[in-house]
DNA sequence: CTATGGCCCGCAAGCGCTTCCAGTCCGCCA
DNA sequence: TGGCGGACTGGAAGCGCTTGCGGGCCATAG
């Protein structure tokens, strides 16, 4: 008879299926099939085994399981860091449905090292989770053709190019700078700066080109020095407006392609002495906490990030149970939410 | 002899050490030397055999790996949920370090419902994962005592009670709040309103605990009023201001246990009318990013949360590499971050 | 009284890997 | 020239579990 053996290590050893199967009087295959709901089990055999599993503590040993089903009930998240409100806001919305769901979460970041991406993707696909969710910059790499040839579960996040055969989750980034910029337009501002995010981010173009398509829209001009490089964060937003103020012919009103960004944006028009929004008018993207408590609290850009992480794991779940439909693309509407950062544009 | 068979799923079959040795004919033990890097291994053996990997692209499968050797080489965290920048901020840290150590990082929170937490750690100390870092709130649970016992690698964060015989890291709260309401005593205030976090946190306990001692050694009286129960968020921090500045003797001075809430109390302050610092100081606790940038910038108590997490797993990898030393409690220092949200206490 | 079929349940064969235990081979010393 | 030890490699067992297959068992039908 097989039995559990302490392993080598000097830890107490864990109750197998075997132990359970002894001290309940069953087959250990027996003892397998109540852990797993199987039917056709007496109910007398069936509350013996509860018993004892609950008596001798027993627990499933994951890794014996994936191994010998195939199946992990584990899902990954790859993203490349978890220090921008985007990811965390994903990330909040992905654990909450993946809890729903009953998987367990897996969280990976590569820190920017690009190359260690496709080992993380090879090893996580390999046995150690059921399908992946990818929060992807621009660029399409390579092992997503590979898990799409191995026909392995997964959903794209925030990825705004084009992508045949993979589903992708997204915000509408385009139609929402687009309608910060009308709301702009309505209030009378005509010279509108731009700050743009990190540009190997797909939202980061679309927002651009949120931005341009309004204005051309309404028949403006496109002056490239009233569009900046800008990377998401405060101290760039800083920066970044003071070379918007120092313009010969200085916007009246900035939109930055992000909160933080905006944040930036308040603190120099602070600095240079503008009253926002009566000298300046200040547009974010994200609608991050914070932003409805600042003074002046800020106007931006609602993206629905824990929608989209629920989304995505909705649609994997689908995915990793087999509905093999054609691949899908997910926008999820974004909104202007107007608060005290925008104002008519001064006249004259 | 064995063959990686298509196991049943119309999956591509990916290649196991079979498969290497075959190609590379050498035996799979001799494969599974190369591949964990054992000694002994002739030198053209060994690149014969990663040619052949890299041929078939091998990949390991990690959950195999994990049933044979009894390690995963996955470090488990385990959370309340992703919410505060509390979390953020240390799970940061903490997947920076645990990437350095060349682990895998498990995220789990539990949303509250404590009744999953020991269901939860069960499974993942059962050959899930090699160890557990786990942000604990107020009171010990069962199954740390467990853990205890089957002497499973783990360390507590954010856990400011009495743990014996656990490895600890976390924040000097206590010191903290304390020489936060030291500088404003020397700044002049005398009534100094303090804003509660939850009190089912350690945490909230010890920076209530540091107030509480400040002011008895600067000989002033504990007024019952000037406390108010609060939760760590803006809202909250909001209406615990009305409520203090509704006294009749309004405090000059408000400590808040959180940033956020440090934001609630300056948006009361604003909507009184009341000039910060000039009419009302404000402090803060965390120092996140915004405390430095909205207006006024806030005067707080940095906690250095990355660097707990990275505290963390250090001591925690310290433990899975069999380093069975005596439990240690290990405490960050804070330190006052004074901005511009204090100032001398009004005259009168 | 026996054939038939549905419930239950046990056995064995794996899942892909690690690791112990024996080898084999070779160079070297006596 | 025989033996010996070290470097290197192969085979087998087993980690804890799932699952296909087949065989008991009982009730019902023939």
């Amino acid at each position: 008879m097989r039995t559990s053996g302490a392993s080598g290590r000097n830890r107490p050893a864990r109750p197998t299926i075997f132990d359970v199967a002894r001290v309940s009087g069953v087959s250990y295959s027996t003892v397998s099939r109540v852990v797993n709901g199987h039917p056709h089990i007496r109910d007398a055999t069936r509350l013996r085994v509860q018993a004892a599993m609950a008596d001798l503590g027993y627990v499933t040993h994951v890794s014996a399981r994936t191994l010998a089903s195939g199946r992990s009930g584990v899902v990954g998240l790859l993203a490349l860091g978890l220090d921008s409100p985007f990811f965390l806001g994903v990330i909040q919305g992905v654990d909450q449905q993946v809890s729903i769901a009953e998987y367990d979460f897996m969280l990976c970041t590569t820190h920017d090292r690009r190359e260690k991406e496709a080992e993380y993707v090879a090893r996580l696909s390999n046995g150690m989770v059921d399908g992946l969710l990818i929060i992807l910059p621009r660029g399409l790499p390579d092992y997503v053709e590979q898990l799409r040839a191995a026909r392995f579960p997964f959903v794209l996040i925030d990825y705004d190019d084009e992508a045949p055969g993979c589903d992708v989750v997204n915000a509408a980034n385009r139609s929402g700078a687009l309608a910060a910029i009308n709301h702009l337009l309505a209030l009378g501002h005509r010279r509108i700066g731009f700050i743009t995010g990190t540009l190997n981010v797909g939202s980061a173009h679309e927002r651009l080109a949120g931005y341009r398509e309004a204005l051309v829209t309404a028949g403006l001009p496109l002056s490239r020095e009233l569009v900046v490089q800008g990377d998401f964060l405060e101290a760039r937003g800083f920066e970044a407006t003071r070379e918007l103020l120092a313009l010969s012919d200085r916007p009246t009103a900035i939109f930055a392609s992000s909160d933080a960004a905006a944040f930036g944006v308040l603190r120099a028009a602070r600095e240079a002495g503008l009253r926002v929004p009566q000298d300046l008018s200040v547009v974010g993207f994200d609608d991050v906490p914070e932003a409805s408590y600042v003074a002046p609290s800020l106007t931006t850009v609602c993206q629905p990030l824990g929608d989209m992480g629920r989304a995505a794991v909705r649609r994997l779940t689908e995915l990793m149970s087999g509905a093999d439909e054609t691949a899908q693309r997910i926008v999820l509407a974004t909104h202007v939410v107007v608060r005290d950062s925008t104002g008519p544009a001064p006249v004259g």
